[in-house]
DNA sequence: CCCTAACTAGACTGGCGTGTCAGTCTAGCT
DNA sequence: AGCTAGACTGACACGCCAGTCTAGTTAGGG
């Protein structure tokens, strides 16, 4: 009955899942994904009223688990571990689910204006939220200084294209070395301030450009 | 003559560009274009091939700025002001051409598995050379430890959020100002580390969910 | 004044892919 | 055996849009 119905509905979505995130959203036809469910193309109108539709469910129900990772950070306890369990969690949503992590960190916009100005503006409350926050940490002295916004963006931005790049690569990595990795950079930043002249190894060496958009240091041709 | 010529491309690509910022590739129709840029619709196909090529030729250009923009760091001279500058180039680059940016930062991808696939491959290569840089740093006790692609993938990361955001809020922002807030993410981090109970203000408030996509830190529903 | 080249306006076509719908098939009931 | 509900099928109609093509316009050069 609607178990049945359950099951099917349930079948035809994780096989568009995974088209979704082979190919995405604009190249995964509906003709694949019921090729890959298993099912006729009219069965899939009978589940779902459209393309458009099935994406959103999956997105939506991704997001989901997002939001059921997060935990408020209690501060009266330690934070380190809080915020260690915190990142930790999120690395397990991700990679738990490689596919809807793709479709979810690549994709998700471009498709359709109206899901898009929806998308927008749920990312824009909650990047508001999260500003919030972080301008609360810093009264408590939790968090360092700067502008809010711009920390909260960064600390977004890296996450995402951390994940991204461990889901592309298929490679599976350590989550509790990556988890450190991504606390060390919170807590310590990245460059050393004053190098007091270390190290220093081979002598001859290449700086670099880099990487798909927008890049960061060293190296090129010109200056 | 040949000038003429190269002049009505210009204005084919620049219009171009604004539709493709404004709609995103797909959404961006031929006849859009050639509307913006004040020409007829056979005229767009005596410059350009088809669609995918002048898309393809923005991407390219933008691209070049980029890589133009960076520098090596000269180890033997002091590090700061050289990352200070790379960085104030950086959203130079990306902020004088909001269009280009918005593309480079939110579209140019799923749109041709060939584009697709050449793109990629282009970002996996650039990564590997800051991922080099950032190894080599860390030789010359410059970089902080951590794994060296995992901190060049947030450094990316976080540097493109900050930008696509600013982009896409089309708030004039300090530029001065936020060269500095993300150097001292690189450099320090976001996180205090030994909070030893500062400020400590409004004792009841609300930490956050995040943003877009994947998220970080406080707040939410469970745990 | 004509000729050519660049352009315009817009009609056309071909392919693609979404969504529909008339009909089939199955399981279960009477 | 006859009937019914409703799950399922797949050929097809339709809209959309990139790219082509034609007829007509404009401007300059000889």
């Amino acid at each position: 009955m609607s178990a049945d119905r359950e099951a099917r509905r349930r079948q035809i979505l994780d096989r568009a899942r995974d088209v979704f995130a082979r190919r995405g959203y604009h190249q995964a036809k509906i003709d694949d994904i019921v090729a890959a469910a298993g099912v006729a193309r009219g069965t899939f109108y009978l589940y779902f009223h459209d393309k458009r539709a099935i994406f959103e469910e999956l997105v939506q129900r991704f997001w989901q688990k997002i939001v059921m990772s997060m935990a408020r950070i209690d501060v009266e306890r330690p934070v380190e571990p809080q915020v260690l369990a915190q990142v930790r969690r999120i690395l397990d949503v991700f990679l738990d689910d490689p596919a809807m992590a793709k479709i979810m960190l690549s994709d998700a916009a471009g498709l359709d204006v109206e899901f898009d100005r929806r998308l927008l503006a749920f990312a824009a409350d909650s990047a508001k939220l999260l500003e919030d926050a972080l301008h609360d940490g810093q009264l408590r002295g939790l968090v360092k200084e700067g502008t809010p916004s711009v920390l909260g963006f960064f600390l977004v931005g890296g996450v995402k294209e951390v994940l991204l790049q461990i889901v592309r690569s298929a490679i599976p990595v350590d989550r509790e070395a990556t988890t450190r990795d991504i606390y060390a950079i919170l807590a310590r930043g990245i460059l050393v301030e004053n190098p007091k002249a270390k190290a220093r190894a081979k002598p001859t060496r290449e700086a670099a450009p880099p990487a798909p958009a927008p890049a960061k240091k060293k190296r090129a041709t010109r200056s």
